[in-house]
This record gives structure tokens, C-alpha cells and sequence, in this order.
DNA sequence: AAAATTCCCCATCATTTGATGGAAATCCGA
DNA sequence: TCGGATTTCCATCAAATGATGGGGAATTTT
């Protein structure tokens, strides 16, 4: 309990975690730009000068959403590791697939902030340069990709990426996708786990002999 | 010959084309909201009020740009269907991946449009709501994906979706992607392309006996 | 060359937006 | 209940931003 967005998550109910709470979702469907501190502060339905005095200026409130959505991935990413630990490939995928496609699905705006943070710059640059924390390697040493935790060679870190963003993809498209699917909310996610296993699945048994 | 796009594009040295191509390159960068007309107008070093005389007001410009990433795009699929046309599926995806990702990493504006199209809102939402062409039913029976060029089933357009969107993740975020890998640009396309392939091509081999 | 048209810039507006000071309201322990 | 600390809101500001009118330069037409 160090840091204030620490202190304003432990209450839920605190006006400071409610306005975290709705910056997450507004700057995830509006991105930084194009999210006024109005948009925030009328979601929660007070005044805005309310918002400047529990989070300072814009871009501290965005930079306390950025972590605040790192570190629930980080955090579900370890559960997931640990539920995979010790099962062959195969397994392995098929878990970690369902439980991340389901936690983001439900979480949509930790695919839109992300995928914002790695396609578009931002005005006033210095803002949002903050470290990107690198789950990458460490995923692809829990997949079994890499022999060691660290120095995981490129082709393993771009099949990774290849897979995250993909269902990156799917969570903040679903408006646009869902459509052209012509499927329900409960069917498109049902078919993006199918898609994103039948792409990997078939790739990585034909790869490993490893395979556990 | 009728649209002002059109025109515009005819002649490159025109200063309306000169502001849809500066346009094209800011837009894609910061998105609607994080480009202002005075950001465009200085690329072309002029003044703002030139930029209004040509295009009208930003959302006009915007969806001009628009339009005309989604014609270049549109193209060069006509582009590669002939030149795939008859081959073995396995080949046409070499052929298609590789096509598609020299084209995008030329003009990765169109990545970054077209994903900042998928995943973020606009404040000002009717403006952008012009129709999105479908390129992907035909994309997918081009791919060999289905039977028939109309009534693509659901799971055959995701999987186009899939490879779609991984090419344009690839390109849009090289920035953010590329540090992570440690390659230099020539290497990252190529191993982007080699990513790719490395789950297309597994992927359909084991699915499709009529794999010509 | 004169006239007409097109094109571009300067100055300026109105609105939006980020941000703040200070007064009122609320909470909380003594 | 009193008094201080905290929290919230109202009014307002300054800068940024979208947008326009009018004058003049450049170009084309006559």
C-alpha cells in the first residue's frame, strides 16, 4: 500500500478508485485524445474539477490507467502460468487460450488501451514513454518456446506476440467483427478461442518433438 | 474521374493531393482525435486556412483518407487474386503473405488506419460511419477458404480476419515490436513473414484435403 | 494586356478543453 | 456540538483548436 493508485483500489467505493474506474473505460473506447476530462468526470457524474483534485492532470490519470491494466495482466498471466505448469504443449495452449481469451473479454479495455499504446503516438510524446514491462519472454518461456527464461531468441517472441495480439484483436474488434461474423456475443467468443487454437495448435504440434 | 479524391490523386504535384498525402501520414500516426489541421498544414507548410479551401472541415479530410487507403488496399487484393489464381493453397499463401506484407510495410498508414478504425471510437460518431467494404468473404473464397464467393461461413472469415490482423499488427507496431525482437527492419520483415506463414501454413495443410 | 478565375495567406472568431482558486458542503474526532 | 480537515462544486481562465472572411497574389482565359 505505497502507491496512490495502490491506496485507491483497496476501496472500490472511493470517489478516487470509481474515477479510475471510469477513465479505464472511457479512455479505452476514446483513447487518449480523444477522451476530454468532462467525458470521465460525467460518467461518475461529478464535477470536474473533483477528478483534477483526486488525480492531478490528464496525463497522470491515463498513466495511473496504463498501470493499473498492466498489472492485471501481469497478475492473470501468473495464474495462468501456474494452472498450465507442467502439462504437454497441447494443454498448455488450450488452457492458457480459453482463460486469457475469457478474463480479456470481460476486461475489454486492457485490449483497447494496449493495442492503442503499440499503434498510435501521442502529442505531448514524453507523457506516456514509461516502461512497457516485458511479459513476452516470460510467456514464452511458460509455453515451452524457449529453453532459457531469459535470452528467448526472436522467432519465439514474435510467435508470441503473434498470439496475444491476436486475441487483442478480436476483444476491441468485436464491434466491427461481430457483424461481419454474424454471430452472438456468446458464439463469437466460442469461435475466437476455435480460430486462435486452430492456428496454433496445428503450428506447434507440427514444430515440437518436444512436445512434452 | 468524379470524385475530388480522384482528382486529387491524378495529379500528385497538386497541392490537394499534396494535403491528402500529408494528411494520410499524420492521421495514420495520431489518429483523428491526436491530429490537429494546423499538424497537416505545417507537413505541408502552409497555412491552415489553404488546408480548409481544399478539403473543407477535418472530417471531410479524414474520411477522403479514408476512402483512399481503402481503394489502395482494395487494389492491390485485386492485385494478388491474379496473380494466385490457380495455384496450390499452400502457395497462395506464400505468395499472398508476402505480397501483402511488402505492401503494407511500404504504406503503413493503412495499417494504422485501418486498425484505428477497428478498435477506437470517434466523439463525433456519425461522422465516420460510411459503409466498410467486405473485403474478406472475398479474401476467403480467393483463399479457397469456401465453396462460394457469397455466403462465406463464419469460421472462414475468422480465420481471414486472423492473418488480416496479424499483418497489420505486425506493421503498425514495428515501433513498439521491433525494440522487443532486436532486429533490424529488413529482419523484422522477414521474420514477420516467417511468422506468419509458420501458422498459416500448418494451420490449412492439416486442414484442408482439397488443398488443389 | 485586361479581365476573370483560381489559389493562398493574414487576421480573427467561437468553441472546446485542460486546469485552477475559492467558496460551500461534508465528514470526523474531541 | 464545535472546529478543523477533507471533499465537492461553481465560476472562471488561458491555451488549443476548428473554422471563416476578405484581401491579395498567381494563373488562366479572353
Amino acid at each position: 500500500m505505497t502507491t496512490a493508485l495502490e491506496k485507491a483500489k483497496k476501496n472500490p467505493e472511493s470517489m478516487k478508485a470509481k474515477i479510475l474506474f471510469a477513465a479505464r473505460k472511457v479512455f479505452g473506447e476514446y483513447g487518449f485524445h480523444g477522451t476530454t476530462t468532462r467525458m470521465i468526470a460525467k460518467a461518475v457524474d461529478i464535477d470536474i474539477s473533483t477528478l483534477y483534485y483526486h488525480w492531478g492532470e490528464k496525463g497522470d490519470l491515463y498513466e495511473a490507467v496504463i498501470r493499473d491494466i498492466n498489472e492485471g495482466l501481469r497478475c492473470k498471466l501468473v495464474e495462468v502460468e501456474k494452472k498450465i505448469r507442467g502439462k504437454p504443449l497441447g494443454t498448455r495452449l488450450d488452457i492458457a487460450i480459453d482463460e486469457m481469451v475469457d478474463y480479456l473479454f470481460e476486461n475489454p479495455e486492457i485490449s483497447n488501451l494496449t493495442l492503442m499504446r503499440y499503434f498510435m503516438k501521442t502529442r505531448h510524446g514524453k507523457i506516456m514513454d514509461f516502461q512497457v514491462p516485458e511479459y513476452i519472454s516470460d510467456i514464452a518461456y511458460s509455453m515451452g518456446l524457449s529453453e532459457h527464461r531469459r535470452n528467448v531468441p526472436p522467432d519465439a517472441r514474435m510467435k508470441v506476440l503473434n498470439i496475444m495480439n491476436a486475441i487483442h484483436n478480436y476483444v476491441s474488434g468485436e464491434n466491427f467483427f461481430r457483424p461481419m461474423v454474424d454471430l452472438d456475443r456468446k458464439e463469437y467468443i466460442r469461435m475466437t478461442k476455435d480460430t486462435l487454437k486452430f492456428f496454433s495448435l496445428a503450428a506447434f504440434a507440427g514444430e515440437r518433438d518436444a512436445a512434452v
